[in-house]
DNA sequence: TAGATTGTTAATCGATTAACAATC
DNA sequence: TAGATTGTTAATCGATTAACAATC
């Protein structure tokens, strides 16, 4: 399976979509309105089940419950995903205490800053000495972590993380990251984003 | 000029490599160097440069000074942008404090919340009542916002945005906006995106 | 000049979508 | 059965890239 970045993007907003279904009362689907509720075309949803052997009903179309079902073990939300916050600046702060996280499965066992005493009020989670970083990522077999320390520290401090084992990076610093092929990064650049926004805003133009 | 996402993504990737090489004391600079520094081939910096007719010299690649400029004047940089935030929880909080907003010419004239007593310390920005928002929206003739509010509340409080003017929105909130053609929306799903690193990390892919 | 890089065209690549046979 | 939706193929669309003539 050769999966794509979009199309798993896509699974979980179908997957995230269903539930909003199912909160509705909906006990079936049909590919056209689910690819309404994502703003993709029926046929894209189709062909992005396919690719997983996900299948529905010739005429019934697809049992909410299953395909919520398949999507999740497809996602990895029959467990518990574990990773750490690291930099407690504001940002980060902000992430420990953010409570969508859980209702996803998605738990931060960990907080890293120099100093350790930022922002450990009331998020319940513990922030960490950086120095005890790597050792706490191996111990802890973390694979996913969150990147938000300052710009001139981010690759020193990536590369630390890498180290301690970490594959998968969520990267909220502006430079792009030096990346070894086993490990990935998607980067959040917000002033990026807004340049966008502002680009096609005062332009006048539709974006796509 | 139909400019494509993705297009401008890469032209303030472009700018901000730029600055970098210009701290490090280069005057010229070739389309091979920045393409290698944002990751891109050649042929699509020159490509990108040609659609907005920026051209350099055969021989002599691009002088770095020029090329700023004519990038900073496509994404409106040559001016101070009004944005404001809406929602002041934990991450709207943060944002309202990050310091990189300022640095690109980004400025959040103020924050709403239901609760306007919310995160007003230090961070400078005034959070106004949510009351207030469409009066100032169009008061101070903004036209870009920050969407942090909860789930629940995301639809209504961007419609009230839309009416005060609002024509670009990064949307934090996990739902997919109803949006009127005249409006732009860029969503940041952090629950999504760390979905995705965690189905590349965790069945050993890796993401393309 | 000879050599190297731009600017642009044409080819390639990949993702999306239309269309329809299969079938419940 | 007749009608409607799936599953999948083939066509389309758009974005990226290779290649190379122009030229500094």
């Amino acid at each position: 399976m050769v999966a794509k970045k979009n199309c798993i993007l896509r699974l979980s907003r179908y997957k995230n979509e269903l539930y909003r279904f199912k909160k509705l009362g909906f006990i079936k689907i049909f590919s056209e309105y689910l690819a309404d509720a994502v703003g993709v075309t029926s046929a894209q949803v189709r062909k992005d089940f396919s690719l997983f052997d996900i299948s529905g009903n010739k005429r019934g179309g697809y049992t909410i419950d299953a395909l919520i079902e398949k999507l999740n073990v497809i996602l990895g939300k029959n467990q518990i995903q574990k990773v750490v916050v690291v930099g407690a600046g504001n940002l980060g702060t902000a992430l420990l205490r953010y409570k969508n996280f859980a209702k996803q499965g998605i738990r931060i066992e960990a907080a890293f800053d120099l100093d350790p005493a930022k922002g450990s009020q009331k998020s319940g989670v513990p922030v960490r000495p950086m120095t005890e970083l790597e050792t706490f990522l191996r111990r802890n077999d973390i694979k996913i972590g969150i990147l938000c320390v300052p710009e001139v520290a981010a690759q020193s401090v990536f590369d630390a993380m890498v180290n301690g084992g970490i594959r998968g990076v969520l990267n909220f610093s502006p430079i792009q990251l030096k990346t070894p092929a086993d490990c990935i990064v998607t980067n959040v650049n917000l002033e990026v984003e807004l340049e966008n926004l502002i680009y096609f805003v005062t332009a006048g133009q539709s974006a796509k």
